[in-house]
RNA sequence: GUGGGUGUAGCUCAGUCGGCAGAGCACUUGGUUGUGGUCCAAGAAGUCGGGGGUUCAAGUCCCCUCACUCACCCCA
């Protein structure tokens, strides 16, 4: 060891990373979700990691959540990077992807895009600074057909349903119902109702109640009808008679009952329960305007969203004077993984894609090993060649220890047999490189 | 940003009343010729988060600071 003194590795809190093995389970997971989306005809897109912030603030009020780009040794002055920071989600880049781009797509545009977003917000569990976000949007000019609002959670179900994680819910809800109820019942500032009733999963009703008597100021008989509201849920359509029932009227209401009524139809396949309708689920962000989504664990409803998203008219609006309204849902790929990751439950990983080792007997015979290697990777075998001539104890330690599956033994002398040895047998015997197939 | 908790070997953690820095796991080497996991033996590994203070003496007591962590806020 040298004398310079070594910068101590510790892990930068809310940044996660992985063990090869895990990587390797979680990249299999990317495919996946990746064919799911193409399987529907969603196209890739990716957009850089860093925005303009006028961009990235355009609808405002996460400008703390946002990290902003500077270089270490920029001149006094020098402020050429400081409007650039980095994207926290991938709803807005894609807005103005799609501004920017408007003569050269194909509406309505229909893309997938999975990468990381950053949130400069206290880590915790199931909480990250840095996060892979998988998108799928549709974005069309001045309509987006309601059957996209279906289509979407159809969409996320299969892909939830291709990953062994455990049981979760897909919630429906649409901000014109609860808005066109509040409305109804004379309520002057919807968004705050909306707001406060989002929180009733994690603070009950009388907290509910409470912020909206006391800190919105609406009457009892008014914030009762809004509790009374947001208990509704169910599977199918006949949630829209429980609503009705409550009274209130408004053609808002009527609008999002119709339009929530015929996403729960859609989706009438799907096995019960996996999606249902939830009258409290808001979703704090403001630009949603109909459909809104959220899945979560149903073991562990404080864990978070595992998947979100929802309608909005005229995301676009700040970049381009076109109309250009959009569906969208998100699975929250790192919240969901990194859970499974701490409970121990993704197993199985293989941390290398090594599926034969050619072992090296003696220095002098290493060409032989290269050339037995070469001929294996030519008929698409993921091989590498031991590093240097140790025993071969050591050679078949480094393979057991990397889960090769299979160590491969070239001729000890001229003349001599191949053999290779299967790994979780310890069966070994003669084998030619040229015609060897892995034992099913 | 606000409040609580925790910082000792790569990891998980002991460390008594202030008195020589410890364990398990992991790692390296060995247990003789060409074969892994188990077992046995030996070895290496620590600015005790950082700085200051009290003391003959501080991992231990006091102050400051940083990091991590939990909750709030907000969200995938």
């Amino acid at each position: 060891m040298s004398e310079q003194r070594i910068v101590r590795p510790k892990p930068i809190s809310g940044f996660p990373e992985w063990l090869p093995e895990t990587r390797s389970v979680e990249q299999r997971w990317l495919d996946h979700i990746r064919a799911g989306f193409e399987r529907y005809g969603f196209a890739s897109v990716e957009t850089p990691s860093v925005e303009n912030l006028d961009v990235l603030l355009a609808k405002g009020e996460t400008s703390q959540e946002v990290y902003t780009l500077h270089r270490l040794q920029a001149d006094r002055g020098d402020d050429t990077d400081s409007r650039l920071g980095l994207r926290f989600d991938l709803t807005v880049p894609i807005a103005r992807y799609v501004a920017q781009h408007f003569n050269e797509l194909v509406f309505p545009f229909k893309r997938y895009q999975i990468q990381r977003v950053w949130r400069g917000e206290r880590p915790q569990e199931g909480r990250y600074r840095e996060f892979t976000q998988c998108d799928i949007d549709v974005i069309n000019v001045d309509h987006v057909p309601l059957h996209f609002d279906a289509e979407l959670p159809r969409i996320a179900h299969e892909v939830l349903s291709g990953l062994d994680i455990p049981a979760w819910t897909i919630s429906i809800n649409n901000r014109k119902v609860l808005q066109g109820c509040y409305e109804g019942l004379g309520i002057d500032d919807p968004l705050a109702v909306i707001r406060a009733v989002d929180k009733l999963h994690k603070i009950g009703e009388s907290g509910v109640s409470e912020i909206l008597t006391e800190e919105i100021g609406l009457a009892e008989e008014q914030a009762k009808v809004c509790l009374e509201l947001a208990r509704i849920r169910g599977a199918d359509s006949s949630i829209v008679d429980e609503v009705r029932r409550l009274g209130v009227h408004s053609d808002l209401l009527s609008q999002g009952l119709d339009e929530l009524a015929f996403v729960l139809d859609s989706l009438s396949d799907l096995p019960s329960g996996s999606v249902v309708a939830d009258l409290s689920i808001a979703r704090g962000l403001d630009y949603y305007t109909g459909t809104v989504y959220e899945a979560g664990f149903d073991d562990d409803p404080g864990y978070g969203s595992i998947c979100a998203g929802g309608r909005y008219e005229d995301l676009a609006g700040q970049f381009i004077r076109r109309n250009l309204p959009g569906v969208g849902i998100s699975i929250g790929l790192t919240r969901i993984f990194a859970k499974l990751v701490a409970e121990g439950r993704i197993e199985g990983g293989r941390s290398c894609p090594t599926e034969v080792m050619v072992a090296v007997p003696a220095a002098e015979r290493r060409e032989e090993s290269l050339r037995t290697a070469a001929t294996l990777r030519e008929r698409g075998f993921n091989t590498e060649v031991f590093h240097q001539a140790s025993r071969i104890g050591k050679q078949i330690q480094y393979a057991s220890r990397k889960g090769i599956p299979f160590v491969w033994f070239p001729p000890f002398e001229d003349g001599g047999p191949h053999e290779v040895k299967d790994m979780a047998t310890g069966e070994q015997g003669q084998a030619d490189p040229t015609t060897w197939s892995r034992p099913v």
